[in-house]
DNA sequence: CCGGGTTGGTAATTCGTATAACCCAGCCCC
DNA sequence: GGGGCTGGGTTATACGAATTACCAACCCGG
């Protein structure tokens, strides 16, 4: 007990003396170090010899010597609390198996000194980047010691310009959802929003840009009784939607900027005994996969990215990260299920 | 960049020149250690040097020395694919923190190769431990090389009676759902399955144990066309909740094994044009965060304490885990919603 | 039979920290 | 005035792996 490491393992020493070599040759086989020559015979008996001996490299002692270890760390307000954010960690994952890294992972919770000290733990770990996520999209500031490993902001903007970032394309989003209802004959669209469209909440914003420009686009004068702002839960959703189908010009279709705002929508339309999509059509937005697909009927709506968006912060950060505060973003496709057909004026007029 | 640890910065050799004292004496003072006289002039010289210059200890010296690391290995197959699964390692994550230890995360998907990779990984850095975390309720088989440290398997039980389990306690949840509707004067109670009950799944034998339990306590003899299987999905549960509803001797109440298959109940009854809770109460499985507390009315269903039990995960690897096979399990509470009241002609009878 | 090349390996050092063992100056006390 | 104690530090070493420098033996040609 008083001895450091007693229970530590196989070291290179036991599998030199079990093979009668020095700890150098058994280092330079196991590592098949370029120009080198031992003898078939020497390379086999260190080879069977840490086989026997159940021989595993101390990380930490190589480590020590090469100066960067095999981890990057991946702090987030969530990990996993928002149901699809975990996506985000799956991608960010297995991108750094591939290059043979792990992840060392911090769910803050929001919590600063908790943030400030599983930093420093990282930092000490010498972790070969960190990952600073966020559970949504938004422009924050990065702790200051982040500086001083690469570092890639996820799902967020820097608000220093400091980090490059990766964020989805949120008003190309919004265009795309509402050039399908377009495109599928709508005139009256209105939108559901999650939050203001003067806030500092860019997918409230940018979604919101991207249907006024759909729009226009198409020649159409947005009605503003049409955008409402909802809080981004199913009561949103719900609350509006019956505002809205109760109004004097009722919508035929909606633009639900989250998937849990069309989901409330769907609740208040079944309360009226309105079909979708055969009154209202609807596109949401988020792809929650516990969600969308499983709506009856099916929803149509655009995906975050996600798995992609994590694989990506991983690959910036392993080519070296330029340091510049760019941001890179991510087109949301469209999943198109069951919720959009033509509006009933439109399939009469013909 | 030949020279190895070229950007490792500030040891405690130059702190300790800054400082004008030994290496040894920096290393006495920063880590406070017992039994050690310094002046207090030089206690604060050193102090001063080591914030001065941004000191920050190599964990990997540290750990070369010490043996052990101050990380957990978190293997799981899902990490948060699965929807609520996220809570199991907040938990975990929460209170390893507390110990001032971190996680080193693994989704492994299920690819076995990944597994003893990362595992390997995982021990080569020297982890005080591993939680090895499944998706679902199963009993598996470990990997033979969890064996060299302590480990304990989570939401899980092994096959081999090696390591200690922790799961929930399915039959006592069934039994619970079942007595809530009985208690609410139900006597024709349906319960649509999450798998075959000759299975290997616990969750769908020990909840319909539980519920055959609580019906032969009240004296009431259990219908077999009252017990369906469904498959753990929305579809299970709309297309059993439709045949249980259009069928001779329709229940008054359905206690759904999981909350997706609540949730097609939902749907079902919806396009039967049954009302929830007055002409069908149910009660569902999982308090699936997302889901749950969102249908209308709100669904009462049995919470699985999947923070608790990612705690307690953690709490017995520090705990050194008596490396018995024992299982632990864990209660799921009932979370009280709105979707039980009592039967129509219960009601009426009075 | 000596110089030089090749083959097959080893000794020694380094990374940063923790700690056991030791050392020295000053002071007290008999 | 010498022995012993105490306060206040230092020296040396180990942890495990990687790597550079070096070395010994052998072979071959002239």
């Amino acid at each position: 007990m008083n001895r450091p490491g007693s229970r530590s393992g196989t070291t290179m020493n036991d599998v030199a003396a079990a093979a009668g070599v020095s700890q150098a040759t058994v280092s330079l086989v196991l590592n098949d170090a370029a120009g080198t020559r031992f003898s078939e015979e020497t390379r086999r008996r260190v080879n069977a010899a840490a086989h026997e001996l159940g021989y595993r490299t101390n990380a930490h002692a190589k480590v020590l010597r090469d100066g960067v270890a095999g981890m990057i760390g991946f702090v987030g307000d969530f990990v996993a609390t928002a149901p699809f954010a975990g996506k985000i960690i799956e991608g960010a994952q297995a991108r750094a198996w591939e290059a043979g890294l792990l992840l060392l992972t911090v769910n803050t919770g929001g919590d600063k000194a908790l943030e400030a000290a599983s930093l420093e733990t990282m930092l000490s770990y010498k972790v070969a980047g960190v990952v600073y996520a966020a559970m949504y999209h938004r422009v924050l500031d990065v702790p200051d010691v982040l500086a001083e490993v690469p570092a890639v902001v996820l799902n967020s903007r820097d608000r220093s310009g400091r980090f490059p970032s990766i964020a989805p394309q949120e008003e190309l989003g919004g265009y795309t959802a509402t050039k399908r209802l377009l495109d599928a004959g709508h005139k009256r669209i209105a939108m559901i929003n999650i939050g203001a469209v003067d806030g500092e909440l860019p997918a409230a914003v940018g979604r919101y840009a991207g249907y006024l420009r759909a729009l226009k686009e198409a020649g159409l004068h947005p009605d503003p009784g049409l955008h409402r702002i909802g809080d981004g839960h199913e009561s949103g959703g719900f609350d509006n939607a019956l505002a809205l189908m109760t109004g004097p010009q009722p919508p035929t279709a909606i633009f639900c900027a989250n998937d849990r705002t069309a989901w409330g929508t769907y609740q208040a339309l079944a309360q009226l005994g309105l079909s979708i999509p055969h009154d209202v059509s609807l596109v949401g937005f988020d792809n929650q996969e516990t969600l969308a697909p499983h709506l009856r009927p099916g929803l149509t709506t655009l995906e975050l990215p996600f798995l992609e968006m994590g694989r990506r912060a991983i690959e910036l950060l392993l080519a070296g990260a330029e340091r510049d505060g760019s941001t890179e973003y991510f087109e949301c496709p469209l999943v198109e299920r069951h919720s959009v057909t033509a509006p009933l004026r439109f399939t009469h007029s013909h």
